[in-house]
Order: structure tokens, then C-alpha cells, then sequence
DNA sequence: AATGAATGAGCCTTCATTCAT
DNA sequence: AATGAATGAAGGCTCATTCAT
């Protein structure tokens, strides 16, 4: 009977886990709109229609919850993009590869972005970059990975010759530029011709 | 009768208006700190050496501070780059020219872009949004201008057939990247060289 | 199952209650000593035992709390003056039963009069009385309620050809300095003769 | 030169006085607005058309500013009453001669009658009554005084045997009761008609 | 685990008062 | 006397966190 989906989790196990996600679910759509700050653990409380007390059951304070949430997120995109790009041949597919991947996750996942990779990454303060250290360190490796097609490319001669790591921060820039478009607007509507345009910009300007 | 710098303006009023600008310097450094909501009134009174009390002779509140200190910065910001672009011929060298002095006032000007430039743009709550909304006018207008560039350097065959807004876009998208690695350090150190190439970068991204 | 007073209540809900109207009581009295600006939500916190945030629980905020404490007394007020009105027969027995429960409730509830049937009937500012509105409405519907008993017994014959709003406005005039007097004194003592002279006093005035 | 009106005084001292009468003329009108506690010094020198600072070269602070605005009035209605009655003659006519100088001043100087015969003779907190105890002082005698008349009254036999003080009591009463209608009103109209009938009801109550 | 009432430290803001000019 | 910029203590209100049930 417990041998289900969930790994040989027990119901109370799954059932933990569930709640967990619920909370997070909401601290994210809460930490979306409202920002770490003026967020309250009320309304995260509310949203998930659990009490206020049951949230400390889950995480040890406000700032934890917060970190939580942002690196649940960002282990599933590291997840994908690493997949993505190993799914991928040659550097120029595994950048293409990188950038769908980014974006269709997204779309999928907008609120996330407006509180991690939206702005944040440059302009936290001190102490709200160490919120999301562990996040941020993810998000290095990310980044040093694509580094590393970038710098393979150079050598296949598919790049030109420039610091890969600028190559990554053009791109990830332009992604964000992208993304923070629609993190302005109630009702986003995506234009993928928009999408193709910009990469075509972008691989015209590493290419050789 | 006065024969100073401040264009005819008495002793109380150059008095006020340097006491003014000393607490938007404080606020400035510590809204780039500390984020709106963080910040309080009373370390922004403690670094300008004035009383909390004071400061409300200057500012309505603590909104009004910080959109004073944000639209004091825009204002430079679209005079400076306006006129650095009327300097320069043809739209090749007009986006050079943008280019620079973005760059060079950013290192001016690094905690400012802390505040507005970095990250909020796109991750700013509703709410934050209308703080700044004055200076949002000021900075879409200037990307709508820096858009018109592209748009004429299409026509002349200068740049390739796509949308100049995108182009702006990726270009914003870019320089933010750049600006926003500094954010996070200390004591950040400038390399011109990582500037070239990537503005090199985009202009092959870009050009014909 | 509960066989409580407090119909059908649970513990819960008669908790909330009690700590509502204890809350209530500690702001009746600092009220009542301090005015409405002067009283503190802190002293009220701690006259009622209660820290300061909790009374947020209970409360909107300052104006409502006191527009709360007011209204409570007006309502039961209202309800024992119109009872009291209705046991008696006759024009001028209505009055006698009205002054009589007016004396009554006062030296049950002095400290509601400091707060709103002294003085502030007249001398509240603008902003103060529409923080009373609804009391003032009740007590307005109460003075018309009277004026219509003194009519009553103009048409009977039983008082003289008079406004009868007047002779309202006269006994409530009376009755207000009587009970000023007390609210000066720190220990007051009642006097029934006092209060029988001035009944008579004013029946006198009134009767053909 | 200097032989004015203002008994002896040279410009220095007559100036002072002027300047003087202006702030407690604009502090009248702001403390009957708002209130003691709401009103504000930095209105009060708006309305005056003087500096802050120049308040306080008058008045010692805001609780003296008070106390001088009150007693002015205090003074100047004690004297007027007083007046008032010695000129008439016997009992009945000092009292009628003492309820229209009341209402007339009471229309010359409604403000006034919102600070101090309105409302707070019974509800001032203590720390307001000291604020007006030389006030205090003045009105209690003055109400001595009247009751005086009564007891004389009585002993003529015009007046029926009751406590002279009640009477004095409900003759307050019932003119605070009809002054304070007004105060209610941005634009009072006054009804003379209604001044009689009041007057009337209460000799009817007090005669034999 | 779940609840939510209670807590109290902390922040924005006001305003009586002072003082250098 | 006159000014008004500067001060800072005090008050209303919020919200992360705790704890008894």
C-alpha cells in the first residue's frame, strides 16, 4: 500500500511533503509580488491556508522559508538546463539548447523569476544575498558551466575569440532584459518571433 | 548682490539646497544598501548628520525621499546620455556613444544603479513601480530615443533588418549584466578591455 | 452544549468577547482622563493588560477603538432610556421616568460622560465628531424621541406652548451641569435632593 | 506724541501689546478649531504671521499660550457680566440682564465659547483644568455671584425655595445647552424667538 | 502537526521647543 | 523682538515569532 510514487515514503512522509510544497507554493506567488520585505508570513499563511503557527513547523523563520523557496527553483533549473544541454551536440546546439530551455522555464515558472533572477542577482543587499547563498552558488555553476561551451566553442573556432565568461553575461543579460519585460505587466503574452530575433542577435555577435 | 555659483540664489537658499543634496547623498547610499523597505529614516538622518525630524522639512516622507533620490539620478542620466548622443554622427557611433556613457556613469555612479537600474526595473512590486514612476517615464523615454537610433541606422543599412526595440533591449540587457556583477562586490574593479568586447559583442550582434 | 449565558457561544468566541470588552473598559477609562489625543495605546495596553499589538486584533486603530468604547455605552443608553420611557404612562410621567434613568445610568457610567455627554456634544472639532458619528446619530434619535413625549403633552395640555425641542435642549442643558459638576471631582457624592430640586425646577418651567 | 489711547505707553509698549493681542487673536481661533492638543504652534504662527519663535519671546510655551488666551476672555466676560448687573435693579431683572449679556457675548465671541464654557468646565482631564484654573477661578466667581442674586431673590420672595446654586446650575445649563447647538455649525443663524422662550422656561422654574 | 491569540521590538511621523543669526 | 531651521522624544501601528491548547 506504500509503495507508491513517492520513493517508499510513508502516508504521514507524503503527506509532510505535501504541506511543505503547499507552503512553498504560496511564500513563492506571496515573495513574488510583494518582495522579501513587505511579504508577511500572514499572508503566506493565509495563501496556503495553513495557520501562521504551522509555517514554524515547516521552517525555522521567515528567512528560511524565503531560502527555501527561491532554491527548490533553482535546483529544478539547474536540473533541466544541465539535461537540456547534455541532450545537446556541439557548443552552438548546447547554447541553443541553453536558451530555450531558460525560457521556457521561464514561462512556466514566472513568479520565480521575479524574485531571483529578476534583479536580485546584482542588486540584493548584503544580507539578502546571503539569504539566497546557496542559490546563488547553484546559479554560479550554472553559469560556469556554459562557460565551458562557450570556451569549447572558441576552440572548435564556432566562437570567436572573446573572455567566455562575457559570452555567458551578454547572454544572461539579454535573457533577463527579456524576461523582466513581462514581469512589469499583469497578463504577459509571449512573442516567440521575439525570442528567435534576440538569439539570432545574440549567436550573430559570439560567432565567428 | 551674491556673486556665487548658484545663480543668484541668497545664503538660506544655497543652504537648503546643500543640505538637501547631503540628505539624498545619505539616502542614496543607504536606500543602495539597504532597499526601500530596509532602509530607515533614522540611519539616513545618522549619515547626513541631521535629526530625523529634519529631514521631513525636506521630504514629505519616506516615499518622497526616495523618489527624489531616484529622479535627482534620472534626470543627470538622460541629460548626460541625450547629450553624449548628439555629439556623435550616424547611428553607429551614436549607440558608441550611448554605450560609454552609460558605462562611464555607472562607475560614477554605482550605488544609483543599486537602486534603479539594477534589477527593479523588472522585479519592483506594483507598488515600488509607482514610487519611482516618474523615473520610469524618464528612463522609457530614453530607451524609446536610443530605440530610434536603431531604428534609422536599419534604414541606412547599418545595422541588420530587426526589431530596434529588441536591439535596445539586448543592449540594456547587457550593460545590466555587466553593472549588476559589481553590485555584489565590495570593491569592485573596472576592466575596460571585458567593456570593449562586449560592446563589441553586441555590435556584431547587431550590425550588418 | 455549552450552557452558558452568552447564547450558543463557544469558549473561543466568549474569550474573545471578555478580552474585547476588557480592552474596552481599560480605553473607557484612559479616555475618560485623557481625551481622545492624549490617551496612548500604550496605557490603554496596559491598564488592560494587554500588549499593544493585541489590541490591533481587536481593533482597526485608535479612532475605532474609541469610536467602539463610545458607542457600546450609547447603544445601552438608547435601550434603557427608551425601556424606561415605555414603562411609563402619560406625558409628563415619560419625562420623570426619562430624567430619572438618565441620573442613574450617569452614576453608573461616569466616565462615559466625561468621554461623550460632556462637553465634546458641543466642542468636538470637525474630525473628533465624525469619529462619534454613529453615537451622535443614536443620541440625536433619543433627543427627538423625547421632543416627541414634550409635544405629546403640549397637544394634551399637560406643558406649556413651547418648541418642544427647546425644553429638550433645556433638560438635557440641566442635566449635563449637574453631572459636569461631579465629573471635576475626584471622589463625588450624590446628592437625591439636588436631583429631586432640579427636576422640579425644570417641570415647573415646562407645565401649564 | 505719545499721549494716545493706550494709557501712557510709547510705541515700543503699545507695539508689544499689539503683536501680543494678534498671536492670542490667531491662537483663539486655531485652539477652538482643533482642540488643545491637535492645534499646533507652527498654525498658530501661520495665523498669526509671525515666526515660531516669536511665540515663545511671548508666551512662555504652548500651555501658557493657552492659559493667556482663555484668561483674556475670562476677564473680559466677568467684567461685562458684572457690569451688566449692577446696572439693573432687583433680583429678576439682574437675572435677565445676566442671561443676555451671556448670549450676546456668546455671539460676539463664539470661538471662545468652543475653547472654554463649552464642553470641558466638566471634562477636562486634570492636567487640562490647571491649564485654566486662573479661568476657572474667574468663572466660578462669577457664578457665585449670580447665585447671590438667587439667594436674594428668595429672601424677597421672588424666587421659590430651592438651593440658590442649582439655580445658577441650570441657567449655565441650559445656556451652554443652546450655545453648544451653534458650535456644532460651520454657519449658525441666530433665533432670538428661541433666546425668549428659553429664558422664559427657566423663570417659570425658578419663580414662585 | 496544527492552531491563532498574544507579544513587543522597531519604524515612520509629528511637533513643542531651542538657538544661532 | 524676530526668524525658522534643527532637534529628538513620543506615539500609532506592523509583523516575525512564540506558546498554550
Amino acid at each position: 500500500m506504500d509503495l507508491d510514487s513517492s520513493n517508499g515514503l510513508n502516508r504521514k512522509e507524503r503527506e509532510f511533503l505535501r504541506h511543505r510544497g503547499e507552503i512553498l507554493a504560496a511564500s513563492e506567488s506571496v515573495f513574488s509580488e510583494k518582495g522579501y520585505v513587505s511579504a508577511t508570513m500572514e499572508e503566506i499563511a493565509q495563501r496556503s491556508e495553513f495557520a501562521v503557527g504551522t509555517l514554524y513547523k515547516f521552517f525555522e523563520n521567515k528567512a528560511d522559508l524565503y531560502r527555501e523557496t527561491v532554491l527548490r527553483r533553482t535546483i529544478l533549473l539547474e536540473q533541466v538546463v544541465v539535461d537540456a544541454i547534455c541532450e545537446a551536440d556541439g557548443p552552438s546546439d548546447k547554447i541553443q539548447a541553453y536558451y530555450w530551455c531558460r525560457v521556457e522555464l521561464f514561462w512556466k515558472h514566472l513568479p520565480f523569476h521575479r524574485i531571483f533572477l529578476g534583479g536580485p542577482l546584482g542588486t540584493m543587499s548584503e544580507a539578502d544575498l546571503q539569504l539566497v547563498s546557496g542559490s546563488l552558488e547553484r546559479y554560479d555553476r550554472m553559469v560556469a558551466y556554459v562557460s565551458g561551451i562557450f570556451r569549447d566553442g572558441i576552440e572548435r573556432g564556432e566562437f570567436q575569440t572573446l573572455n567566455p565568461d562575457l559570452m555567458v553575461l551578454a547572454l544572461e543579460g539579454i535573457l533577463r532584459a527579456y524576461f523582466d519585460q513581462f514581469c512589469r505587466l499583469d497578463d504577459p503574452v509571449r512573442d516567440r518571433n521575439q525570442e528567435v530575433q534576440l538569439f539570432e542577435l545574440f549567436m550573430k555577435g559570439v560567432s565567428r
